[in-house]
DNA sequence: GTGGTCTAGACCACG
DNA sequence: GTGGTCTAGACCACC
């Protein structure tokens, strides 16, 4: 399911949170999908509970899944992050990515091609 | 000149080279232009040399300023930083974060004029 | 275990990064294994962690070692420094030091019965 | 004459003095020649004249020049060089690098051909 | 004057 | 327990 780098100099729990969130923005984690256990997951990368834990958490504060105690943890509809703390961040990290591309000489139409084949992706597993 | 949060989790000298990276980006500091020196910009910033120094020597590391011992560092030609290993790491970042901001909700149209809004800026420079 | 020059002209950091090397080179040191740690090694050596780090951070961006941060440091395999930029530096530092070998008087063959000798090391702690 | 880089990060009077040494090597200064006096080349290369005296200083502390007093610094004979200090230390250096090179994987007939090429090169000065 | 090295300590993040 | 960051202050090489 996941293919966590441990000689990474990344976060462990980091590395998962990307990993979760490439499952959702490709759609095979969808809208109120429930999220494999913390105990389960942990035996399945053979990883430490407590790194779990810490990866789902961290979601939860940033608004892309939601905790039921009890039940277990669920993908948060995407437009409960428009209109919340997790846009503006997004759009200021944004605009500096975009103007260190630019700076060092990545051609506009370039980052236009780019926009174009990742929205689609998006849209292509709507389907 | 620059506000840096030493409450922050992300690490001073990195916060240090973002600055320099934006005012290089909006070409307040050009081609070949001296940067302050490192005990005068640690005195300026109320911060330790050798947390300057790890910054400076960093950013030389990206190929974003050059080093000249017993002279002072100096912003490095933009050309230099095209095709080299920063290229692809900047590409997949932007990637990432496109993804991210479509997820999210927010619309191509919006990335659209953002990417034409920065690369007005760095033209107007040029003037 | 290692014997640092403090005098020497040489950084005390660069020292220790041949010694290490060394390690390697003779296979005392192989492929995966884990370096001793920065606070050990400087305790031993009686010099300042900062200077252990600094040593095995360099060590690292020239691809004799990989970090895991909180982990420690371990050998990176030698294919990962071939065809690397490492390559062409020693390459040219190689010619540089045959050159003045040469003018100085030094035999072809002596040379050449150096690399065998060298090689011929090398091979023996593969057994 | 010389092209030095006063954007390296080696010293000025190292880069002179390896730039005398290979004009040595190459045999286009020979036993005996005089060099430049301090002050001509200080002006050509539009450097400090200290930074000229202290590479020949160097180079005659290395043996490869000698100086006269109010005459000027002349081309020591290589022979003098051999059996002397300067030996076991280039020998030293040499393994050194053999030992790198083979260690990261560079073919020991690699090697042979590079010592051919060198000593070829000298040979051919010689005519 | 500049950057480069080094020490003696402290606190934090990670797993 | 590991490496990563940071401070306060020192000394050196280069030009």
């Amino acid at each position: 399911m996941f293919e966590l780098d441990v000689q990474s100099r990344k976060p462990i729990y980091e590395q998962l949170m990307d990993k979760i969130k490439e499952l959702m923005i490709s759609e095979v984690l969808q809208e109120h999908n429930q999220l494999p256990s913390v105990r389960i997951l942990a035996q399945k990368l053979t990883i430490n509970p407590n790194t779990i834990q810490k990866a789902y958490k961290q979601l939860e504060l940033d608004g892309y899944i939601y905790t039921l105690p009890g039940k277990g943890n669920f993908v948060a509809p995407p437009k409960t992050l428009k209109n919340s703390l997790k846009e503006e961040k997004i759009k200021s990290e944004l605009a500096k990515v975009l103007a260190e591309a630019l700076y060092i000489g990545i051609d506009k139409n370039e980052i236009y091609k780019l926009v174009k084949e990742i929205s689609a992706l998006a849209k292509g597993g709507e389907s």
